[in-house]
RNA sequence: CGGGGAGUAGCGCAGCCUGGUAGCGCAUCUGCUUUGGGAGCAGAGGGUCGCAGGUUCGAAUCCUGUCUCCCCGACCA
């Protein structure tokens, strides 16, 4: 992985400003790269230095380490309390899915052929002296590896669904998935990637609904709540919506470069796939009715997105709730007498934030024992965005305080890391504040970002064009008359030109009063168009 | 999958055109000095040059194939 400074073109978006090293010349960040000099270069500088994940060797496919692993953790535990709270179960659903259960829908067909990993052979044989699938080993229907699992679900549900009783039928798993993407990044689009999948099926089109948006719903609240992201909830398009599906809706959330990230998605699949599979159940009156089923998804990608929403030229800002640890401790041993002390003084510490209740859990407090230099240790949390990170010396040890550093407020107005000497008593007493007040703080900022970067005025296809004319980001709001088929096309292929998409209509946007800004006709309701991930 | 770029020590790179048996910076280790902070000096360790073939007396360097990564496009959570 190799990062050019060279010739690069300049980030025409920037943070809102803020006090602190923006206008010092020549400030030393912790990463080789700035957002502002090559942002996609930033964001893999982030990944790397920040110990999130690196290259496998596998085509597409990252490792996963510790750091990023644990955010991935904390997202799985906040998101399956809000899941299990909803009535719905975990349960876990084969990796090999029969090519003919997949083959039945025929939408679901188009969309995901052109992406699948196939398993054709259950054996190895040396061949002229290269190990190879054996010949006499090729299996009489070749598996797919899911890139989802509506088809073998839809097969259970089959099984289990027999009565009005048994609905709705409400399940979900936490697995990996794989779909061969032609081009992948790390956390944004890889080959194989973890997620959580809901699959549900309902007596009635309204119950189906209801629960597409109850999912919407939880996605919306858990990134604006847990990963501190605001996000905009919408349907998507009817040319954007998962293969198979009636209607699809997504949570998308706006980059530093202002691009667009589909964070979540749920969907209404009517009684297609209920019928592929065959999910009916006897209704109240003794007829035969198929179940109307819905699924709904959120993945490692999210954390590729708290990277471009919270990120900085120091390397991540991670939300407390979702940061594996929130207080790191950092001793500054010298190698002396002092060391001893300054040792016992932590663990005290250590055990009286472990003690402290915050977001309604035990606050996560790492010692770190390292043997590393405390300044390597204390930009290395920097880089990874431990969002409080203690310093203790000697002379704290000997007053009684501890030296804090806020992970979301670095440096102060001289280019300085902010580093406050606090009492310790003071400092476990206010330690939970301290961490909801950033992730309050890293909200707001995002929030506030998001706000600034949205523009509603735009009435004009040239306006729109020029809206984006430069590279200039964020994204546009704009009124449209919600054309289908051949007229919707047409559209797309108007913004494929500008390089643009539509990205949701917002469920919140004002009602539509005037013109198509597309076709000219009566508008219905409001879009958003963007550059996307 | 099309176009472009890249793979040499943990990281960032030079060497490749004009083949002769590998080098720089940072990091690491050791020693000394320093100490409210991303230290200084000196010394040391670490690489089958992505992989596989080929040409050659000899390949990091030339040729062929292949894998992986990055950027742009088409496709997508």
């Amino acid at each position: 992985m190799c990062f050019r400074l060279v010739a690069l073109k300049p980030m025409p978006f920037h943070p809102p400003s803020k006090p602190g090293p923006m206008s010092i010349p020549n400030f030393k960040h912790a990463l080789p790269v700035t957002r502002a000099q090559d942002f996609a270069a930033w964001y893999q500088a982030v990944v790397s230095e920040a110990d999130l994940a690196e290259e496998s060797g596998v085509r597409g496919s990252m490792v996963i380490r510790p750091w990023g692993y644990g955010i991935w953790e904390r997202i799985q535990k906040l998101m399956d309390a809000r899941i299990k709270a909803a009535g719905v179960e975990n349960c876990y659903f084969p990796l090999f899915i029969p090519l003919s259960y997949f083959a039945k829908e025929a939408d679901h067909v188009d969309g995901f052929a052109k992406e699948m990993a196939v398993v054709t052979h259950h054996r190895l044989k040396m061949i002229d002296g290269k190990l190879s699938p054996d010949p006499e080993a090729k299996l009489e229907e070749p598996l797919i590896v899911r890139p989802t699992s509506e088809t073998i679900i839809g097969a259970a549900m089959a099984r289990w669904v027999q009565s009005w009783r048994d609905l709705p039928l409400l399940v979900n798993q936490w697995a990996n998935v794989v779909r061969w993407e032609m081009r992948t990044r790390m956390f944004l689009r890889t080959t194989e990637f973890l997620w959580q999948e809901g699959h549900t099926a309902h007596a009635t089109a309204e119950d189906a609904r209801a629960e597409t948006m109850r999912a919407l719903e939880m996605y919306r609240d858990f990134a604006e709540t847990a990963l501190a992201m605001p996000v905009v909830a919408g349907e998507k398009p009817e040319n954007e919506r998962f293969p198979g599906a009636v209607a699809t809706y997504s949570i998308e959330a706006m980059m530093q470069d202002g691009k667009a990230l589909q964070a979540g998605t749920s969907h209404y699949l009517g009684t297609g796939f209920a019928e592929a599979a065959g999910i009916k159940y006897q209704d109240a009156e003794g007829g035969q009715q198929f179940a109307h089923t819905t699924s709904w998804g959120t993945t490692t990608r999210m954390i590729g997105g708290v990277i471009m929403v919270h990120g900085d030229d120091d390397g991540l800002r991670c939300p407390p709730m979702i940061a594996p640890y929130q207080v790191v401790i950092v001793p500054m041993l010298r190698d002396n007498d002092e060391d001893a002390a300054v040792l016992a003084y932590c663990e005290d510490l250590a055990r009286a934030l472990g003690e402290v209740d915050v977001f309604r859990e035990p606050l996560r407090v790492l010692l770190d024992r390292k043997p590393l230099k405390a300044s390597n240790k204390r930009w290395a949390w920097v880089k990874k965005g431990a969002p409080i990170i203690v310093e203790v010396g000697g002379r704290d040890v000997a007053g009684g305080n501890v030296s804090v550093l806020r992970r979301d407020r670095l440096y102060n107005e001289t280019g300085k890391t902010a580093s406050a000497i606090v009492p310790r008593g003071d400092f476990v007493a206010s330690a939970a504040e301290t961490l909801r007040d950033i992730q309050a703080s890293l909200y707001g900022e995002a929030k506030t970002r998001l706000d600034a970067n949205l523009r509603r005025d735009v009435t004009d296809k040239a306006a729109l064009a020029a809206a984006f004319a430069g590279d200039k980001p964020g994204w546009v709001e704009v009124e449209w008359a919600k054309p289908t088929g051949a007229a919707l096309d047409a559209v797309e292929e108007w913004l494929k030109g500008e390089k643009l998409t539509l990205r949701n209509t917002p469920l919140d946007a004002a009602p539509a009063t005037g013109q198509c800004i597309f076709t000219g006709e009566k508008a219905v309701e409001r879009v958003i168009v963007g550059r996307s991930y």
